[in-house]
DNA sequence: CCTTTCAAGTTTACTGCGTAAACATACCGT
DNA sequence: ACGGTATGTTTACGCAGTAAACTTGAAAGG
């Protein structure tokens, strides 16, 4: 089931860099966190257990490469969602389709946004290019001099409401069951914008 | 350094389940979640390794005496900052408390927060009045109809800064380093509501 | 074409973890 | 005094991450 048949299984496997991040995102889809080992990995991709070593130099170097993977996802999701007319909107449907993300691929969501696997952050580009993508929605919205601010607590409502939400802590009664709902239910966060 | 010799070590052990929660917390906050194992809790406490077993099912259960303890102390934070006069104030307070307690104690916050340890939410009374002293102030705030997504975005967001900034993923240029900083930072999220 | 070489994969081995099962012991009520 | 039960120990197993040494096959140079 994992064997990834692709190719006629060069033995000197063709692409096992590949093979073994492909086979890690199916394991934590399919398994959660706990199913994702190293070992669990080079079984999937048909190799003995010491081969993902000549690739990434420990298993916190395979799970980078898969949050890299998930911040491309992650980046491309939310450039699908920014194509509203509504500027408004747009910034709206870039919260709904975050929290969605974060909801179809729970696992994969903590890894990304986790405690960073090798103590400091490695800056990934896919996730750089993510954050600038919400950031330029925001200028066309907020006055020069509380953007930052504004991008922050964009960020963090939708991050905090994505995180809670995962992870079970909202008693929420299906308020996030359909993506119509979810939108909703941003929209009234945004809006909420407490009294100051 | 662990051996907790506040008793005189009577050898069916005195309390060996505070003591191993003690010993768990001084792990995490000294040298991180990986450090956190049910043995070196049992060595840290002077026990066999399998002497845990006899108080916690298995280490799930433990970390969930850990994170009871946790949700304890951030009741108690958020208790003490929600004594301001002015009600916003107070609520900001709270906000900053929250995300203080999430800078001094990242790796019991991960604990608290992080993927429910045994699947479901066990619901903790101290969690839930943790959640209550937010929820009451939000009440003299807001008008009843947008109370519930009043609060819901008051969480999300401070609990997204918090996710975010003990993450490392805010390049924040020392905003968040000063409690005076971070109250500011606190508030003016709060103010930024997003135009809706 | 044959040999050398080196990256890619394997085998073996070690340590520490979570946990099951069986055993030992000290306190407590009768 | 005694027997039972709660508490702790010993032993053991499988699986994880990883270090070191060995093997192989494909590409490069004479």
């Amino acid at each position: 089931m994992f064997t990834v048949s692709t190719e006629k299984a060069a033995y000197h496997h063709g692409n096992l860099r590949d093979a073994l991040v492909r086979t890690a995102l199916a394991l934590l889809e399919e398994s959660g966190v706990e199913a994702l080992t190293l070992r669990a990995a080079a079984r999937g991709a048909g190799v003995s257990a010491m081969a993902p070593y000549r690739h990434f130099a420990d298993k916190a170097d395979l799970l980078a490469a898969v949050a890299e993977q998930g911040y491309t996802d992650l980046r491309d999701r939310l450039a699908q969602a920014d194509r509203a007319a509504d500027p408004r909107r747009a910034l709206v449907e870039q919260g709904v389709a975050y929290v969605l993300f974060a909801l179809e691929r729970p696992a994969l969501f903590r890894i990304m946004f986790g405690a960073p696997v090798s103590g400091l952050m490695p800056s990934s580009p896919a996730a750089d290019s993510a954050y600038d993508i919400l950031a330029a929605r925001v200028v066309g919205l907020v006055p020069e001099e509380k953007r930052e601010a504004a991008v922050v607590a964009a960020w963090s409502l939708v991050h905090g409401l994505a995180c809670l939400t995962v992870d079970g802590r909202l008693h929420r009664e299906a308020d996030t069951a359909s993506p119509e709902a979810l939108a909703r239910q941003v929209a009234g966060l945004f809006a909420a914008g407490l009294p100051s």
